[in-house]
Parts: structure tokens; C-alpha cells; sequence
DNA sequence: ATGATTCTACTATATCGTTAGTAGATCGCG
DNA sequence: CGCGATCTACTAACGATATAGTAGAATCAT
């Protein structure tokens, strides 16, 4: 399983945000103000755990995600479908949309995706 | 912010599913099989967060959730959608319906409750 | 070339998460 | 009543997480 931690994830999100990034953009991006070798540190242990790689770049690693977003974001919300919403995709999903900030505008794109799936699964 | 912990998240939906539970109910339906005193330390971390109560039953204690699987799953989606789809609802949803073993039938079901969202936000 | 800067590698440490044991209270049953 | 079972309270301990310092290599700038 690939369970990231919360820090970890912030990481992460800075590398798929990027492509790639160095230990100084990804600092730099990161909310909080960690100290360089911190950040260095997450990264080793991302590595560690194979969820990014890197190469060299002059003098500097630039690194860059082994995992993709869709593995991390999936494996995160099966879960919580699991133990949060009994499994119920449904509930999942109207607890996301009940969201007041969603715009309507937001919630006819989420509509048409459904749709998209639906005829897919038809042509099959 | 509700930041549940995954041996939490499981002691929680076993309360979300039950309505309270005493530890040694928590402690059947657990998949793990953990000591009877680990369970209960659980307990103790989440009633000490504030996220669940508890009042005596006989020589037992009765747990009951203080935090609703709504208030949990929003602050995990909320975190999820930020960090692993850039902030984007829809990278999100597309992910989770993108999901094979969605069958015809939920994803109209979701597409009914986007509906009547819809309908609603026109009715303001 | 040499001093300042930047970077990695290694090390350190406090706190948190996870698991569980022990002591002692309480209760039910024969 | 007294024994065994059950339960809470407290304590323990290991591994993981989060944060950062120090040493030393590499590089740039003059």
C-alpha cells in the first residue's frame, strides 16, 4: 500500500505540480518554512520508499515522482470510501458535492464526466 | 483541523457503523485482531482529541463518535483534492469514476444527485 | 586560486503512533 | 463469600515521523 504521510504528501504535490524540481523549488514551494536539510530528508525517504527518483543536476539531484497523483489519490479514497462511508461511492460523493464553494458551473462538468462514463460502458 | 490516524479511522468506522460501541465491540469488528487494552487505548487517544464520548454501562464503557463521518471525510477530501489533484474537483471525481468496478447503475445514481443539486442552487 | 556559497550525506532528537502488559477495581456465579 | 472473568487506568516501549544540525564535497565569483 502507498500510504503517504501528511508531509509527505506536500512534497509530492509540489513534484506533481512541477514534473521535477530540486530541493531549493521544492522548498521554496512548500507552505511552511522548513529547513533546507528537511526538506532533503522527506525526499530521501520518498525514495527510500520508491515513490520518487532522481538524477543529477550539476552540482544539485533533481527529483522527480515514481508515483503517480492517480495512484496516490486512488488508494486514498478507497480507503476512505471504505472506513468513512461504509463503501458507499455514493455517499463519498454527496458529502463532496454538498460543498457550498462548488460552483454550478463545476457541477455540470462533474455531470457531463458521469455521462462520458456512461456511454463508454454502453459501446462495451 | 481532524486529522484521523489509519488505526483511528478504523476505530471510528466501527462506531460510524454501530452508532457507540463498548471496546469489546469495537475490538470484534476490527479487521485486525489487536489486545483488548490496545483497543482501548485507542479509545482514550480519540475521546482525549474530543472526537468521541463515552458513558458507563454496567462495569463497561459505552463509546459514541463526537465526530460525524461527514465532518472526517470532508477534511480528508478537502486535503486530498488540495494536495493530489491541485485543488481540482473534477481531477478528483474523474479519478474515482474512472474506477472499473463503478457499475451503470451508481454512476447514474450520482448523476441523479448532481441533478438535484443543480435544481437546488437555481431555486436561491 | 581561494573564499563564500550551495549542496549532499550522515547524524541526532523529540514527538507521535501503535501495540500491549500489569495492577487493581468490579461484577457474576456457585 | 470468594473465585474467576472482565474491565479500566496507568505505564512501557519500539518504530516511524518530523525537524534540523554538522561535515565535507562541489562550485561559483572575483
Amino acid at each position: 500500500m502507498t500510504t503517504l504521510t501528511a508531509r509527505e504528501m506536500d512534497v509530492m504535490a509540489v513534484l506533481w505540480d512541477l514534473g521535477s524540481a530540486t530541493v531549493a523549488e521544492v522548498s521554496a514551494r512548500l507552505d511552511d518554512d522548513l529547513a533546507y536539510t528537511t526538506v532533503l530528508t522527506v525526499l530521501r525517504i520518498l525514495e527510500a520508499k520508491g515513490l520518487v527518483g532522481h538524477e543529477r543536476e550539476g552540482r544539485a539531484h533533481r527529483y522527480h515522482p515514481l508515483l503517480a497523483r492517480q495512484e496516490a489519490g486512488r488508494s486514498v479514497l478507497d480507503r476512505l470510501r471504505e472506513k468513512v462511508y461504509s463503501g458507499s461511492t455514493e455517499m463519498l460523493v454527496a458529502n463532496l458535492v454538498s460543498d457550498e464553494r462548488l460552483s454550478p458551473r463545476t457541477i455540470r462538468r462533474l455531470r457531463k464526466l458521469l455521462d462520458e462514463r456512461l456511454k463508454e460502458e454502453e459501446r462495451e
